[in-house]
DNA sequence: TCAAAAATAATCAAAATCAATCAAATTTTA
DNA sequence: TAAAATTTGATTGATTTTGATTATTTTTGA
């Protein structure tokens, strides 16, 4: 194997878990206990990781959070357990469409080996996808720059040449009566049309997004399956009568 | 086995799967090792491809650096330029498009304060022209990890639906008889299609890329305007005969 | 604290890959 | 058509990478 693959594949690793040991990437790379050591050496050098004994781990002091500033720093735990649930549910073959956004985001390092295509309009996801080999297509469109996403109606346009077995949502308020809701509407637009050109669609959120309610509608609530958090507001049971509800603990 | 051929596999085959060994591309080619070798030095030396021990990458593999080009080329300055030259072609209220690329790059600073609006295929461009306040468009489609380019059928369709004052192009050969080239073949097209859809299109070439052929061939002499840095070569004067020139002293 | 266990760095020989070289094959030129 | 130039593939010795071994350091837990 090629050793920037055997780097590739433990960086990949390393997003996934915040944590590996060496044997963990022995057994993924099929290398030598040395050479994986050696690696660790050469990527704590250019500072990518920092080696600890028995491993290496994620430097948590800013890494994509760079592009993406604060908001996704809070809920990262959180993110990454809805991201993994919602992945799970990717199959081969699949053609999928990835919203702009920091939880859809988190699915990323948990789709690489599956056999899929990826179309999306955030454009902060690409230089994820690309490190970990997913084909994509980008949505054509204006492009909004404090959120990195592409939208107006040539976005929409773009989107109507693709079809998807699934589609994969964030979005701002999820409310019993207001159902999904969005503050720009240009954006809502976009991500209508994406729910109407998929098989099954699936909204990521996290609980603290449960009850609030923004600018704009996007659909009714059973037009997706939502994947949330365990918590125990309230709300749940009121929404989990109008959709399916996946809660993950 | 014609030797572009082969180079055009090698570059087929690492987009695909951005790493390739030396043994695959022997088995893809039929060539010798020795010939494979020579390939990838040759195509590093183009800065095509990384090349790796046992095989090559393409070019970002891995790193997350989209946002700035590499400034290690001398060539920088004759660049700048050239940049400078053709943006005091844009005028206020223009519509143009933007080529992926080195070159049209540096002429992102010197748009600031023209009232205009972009269209591009480039990813790389996104943060300048966010930076410098630009209103931009993006092309949809493939997207074309080591040059950070949009490509496809799908990126000529959404092409399709704008119109331009003026296009900026970039090239790898300019050739009096072969006129101008690029190696792939997806991004040709997209060229091409720009050029169609433009009232005046620009070529902008350091003198490195005359006399230059690559694989696959975008448009006439006469189809462009050429914006080049000063030189001696004797080929400027047959290329003169045949379309526009501009020498940046 | 101290000794056993685990992980590491250092070392070295084997394996893999590389650059250099040269003759054969191919293409271009005269 | 023959000569010259270029490209190719095989061979060689040099270099790099690798995995096993061993001595050293760090961690663990009694």
């Amino acid at each position: 194997m090629l050793t920037p693959k055997r780097h590739q594949l433990i960086e990949q690793e390393l997003s996934k878990k915040q944590m590996v040991t060496i044997q963990d990437l022995v057994d993924i790379t099929g290398a030598s206990e040395s050479t994986i050591r050696r690696d660790l050496s050469e990527l704590e050098k250019q500072s990518r990781l920092i080696r600890v004994h028995g491993g290496a781990s994620i430097k948590n002091a800013g890494k994509q959070e760079l592009s993406v500033p604060e908001k996704s720093s809070k809920n990262i735990t959180e993110k990454k357990a809805i991201a993994a649930y919602a992945t799970d549910l990717v199959e081969d073959y699949d053609c999928i469409y990835l919203d702009a956004g920091t939880t859809t985001f988190e699915m990323i390092p948990f789709l690489t080996n599956k056999n899929i295509t990826v179309v999306t309009n955030g454009i902060t996801h690409l230089d994820a996808l690309s490190q970990f080999g997913i084909p994509t297509y980008l949505v054509g469109g204006l492009v909004k720059y404090n959120t990195s996403a592409l939208i107006g109606q040539f976005a929409r346009m773009s989107l109507l040449n693709y079809r998807f077995d699934k589609c994969f949502l964030g979005v701002n308020g999820i409310h019993a009566e207001y159902a999904y809701t969005t503050p720009d509407p240009e954006e809502a637009a976009i991500k209508q049309t994406a729910l109407e050109l998929s098989q099954k669609s699936f909204i990521l959120a996290d609980s603290s997004k449960l009850d609030q309610v923004s600018f704009t509608k996007i659909a009714d609530l059973k037009a997706a399956t939502i994947i949330i958090n365990q918590t125990d507001h309230q709300m749940l049971n009121a929404i989990n009568k109008k959709t399916n509800v996946k809660v993950v603990s």
